[in-house]
DNA sequence: AATGAATGAGGATTCATTCAT
DNA sequence: CATGAATGAATCCTCATTCAT
């Protein structure tokens, strides 16, 4: 039997990887972090235990790998927001946003609740604090230039509205919380330029 | 040699509740109820793990007690917020909603930490949702007063809002998050009469 | 408030202490040794914890007292067994055998549990071998008496369908078991002078 | 390097699990299901805690397992009793039933202590009592083959005695319990032709 | 790369027992 | 005499992690 060549081989641990990210995020934020062990992540990725610790040290390693997976998944949402009209952009920002929650629930969910245990997941604390800061900026220098009055706290308001509508979607789900007109009612009042 | 009275005796279950109580909020705040053993809340608050038992059947009873207590103490603050006048009892649930955060924050954090494991705490389920029925009835009606042209919906923006305040005064915390100009915005934006 | 005199203590305590006695007779009996808490015989019996240990220095202390007071109970039965005539002697033992049985069935019931664990209980090894040696004695001075060949064999069978009968009884009760019947039976057998 | 086959992990397993019966029925039939521990268990198996728990689901589980293993075992003895001669057959099952706690006396403490507590192991209670009526038909269907009087009655006598001599055994051990006479008595009591 | 047997620290819970009043 | 609050050792069980194959 030839040996397989270093190329099947990783071929073959990104589809492992790929299950387990998968199967892992999805109990986590079904159940929580802690109400998750190890086996039933392998098993619900039809994976034997001992295999996610040939990928990844530690159960808060996978946490982490999962985090980053599917971040960069979302973040593509966001590499087209930029347009020199603030409304526009604007818009492109509130819709990245619902995009992000409606592509990614899972990871917002869980992203929601580890960001209340930041204290016991260090790396969760730098993720935030740097997006928050990125996001308070951006959206700052948007309303600014949009005319508002006071920017940088009209950003923390969009921002904690976002935040709040991530929880109740999150909690009730889709058919108590209607995302489509939440998203609606934030465009027309945010990106409409007889506002200012 | 006289045995207690039984007033002594409520007495010292009342303290030895209350020790308890105060204890496992702290904890179960700062770290999650499920990070905390019932071991850690008995050391905290200076008493054997065995008594933690005598008081409470079991570790979730005990997060039950904790809610029921702070909730019945946060709901004072509920109780003066009628007003004939729709702005100014607009102006009194702001306040209300802003107390709950100074006073409890660890209520507040408990709650959002548990809701999103609602399927795990039963309680926590009926107890979030008759909350939030409550709310949305009472903010759709003063949004109609108030001439709005979508009160429903203009509620469940407000109630992100709040949610969302809730969640990031509870990750950033009071230096870089700041209440007190939160808090005047809103009131500024949605309490004042000319708006309509 | 004159002082109780020593006997009302007397009689006090020898009210609690029966209360005790058969509360905790029953639970044993019923669930087991070691199933059965203090606390829950407390409570059966209507007194607090504590008072246990007034009485008794500890469970097991308890457990001993239990099985003396009612043995004595039921060793009235024995004293009146004497009889010249072996075969009327016999009758008597098998009657005072199934009266045992008849009035004290959680006593035997809580024996019988107990002496399968004789190790742990050091006190039951004791009396229990000190009954049998009492039994066979007197059954083989019966049966030979009688003119049986093998007195001490038919004395040991007698006394392990004794044992049989009791565990019967015990597992099955009453509804299924029917100790007349069997006690009629034993009584033809045994007690009939043309059989020898 | 290669996974081992599952074959090898079956052998493993069985030899585990052997290993755990055996040292669970061991101290079970010694001290009593209350009084041992799981660490105990494993320890007196030489293994883990935490292995048990890899094969079986709880500690009562495992009695369960128990049972079922050596029950099967002397099981065996049962087959062979058949036989067109009431007597013989009759004979057959005294030796079965002598058999079975001459080579298993372990099981029959274990069973008869559970049997004393039947209502805290449900299985235990079908197990007992599907045992029992079988017997008690096919003990009844002999003696009314034998001639006797009164065929019910006289399989309930000899059922008790059963019973009798399995507790007496376990109780006083075989120095003073001498198992063979008691056997022999019987066969030539019960199986006697001349007797009808 | 993949498996699952094995480990043991840790967690929730029970309970006999003590003791101040 | 009587109470029940308080203790902590011991128990059952879970689970992240290691490792031989």
């Amino acid at each position: 039997m030839a040996p397989r060549s270093s190329k099947q081989f990783e071929e073959i641990r990104e589809k492992s990887k790929e299950k387990l990210v998968y199967a892992a995020l999805e109990l986590f934020a079904t159940h929580g972090y802690d109400r998750v062990s190890v086996s039933q992540i392998a098993k619900h990725a039809g994976v034997s235990k001992g295999l996610v610790y040939n990928y990844y040290a530690s159960k808060e390693d996978l946490v982490q790998a999962i985090i980053e997976t599917y971040m960069e998944v979302g973040e593509v949402l966001w590499r087209e927001i930029a347009d020199p009209d603030p409304w526009t952009m604007m818009r492109n920002i509130i819709r990245a946003t619902f995009g992000m929650l409606r592509t990614q629930p899972d990871l917002m969910k869980l992203l929601t609740g580890l960001s209340l245990q930041m204290d016991q997941f260090p790396f969760i604390k730098g993720l935030i604090e740097k997006k928050a800061e990125g996001y308070l900026l951006l959206a700052a220098n948007l309303f600014e230039k949009m005319g508002y009055k006071n920017p940088a706290l009209e950003s923390r308001v969009l921002g904690a509205l976002f935040d709040g509508i991530c929880v109740q979607y999150i909690t009730m789900g889709p058919p108590q919380f209607d995302l489509d007109s939440m998203e609606n009612y934030l465009i027309e009042k945010y990106c409409n330029n007889e506002e200012a």
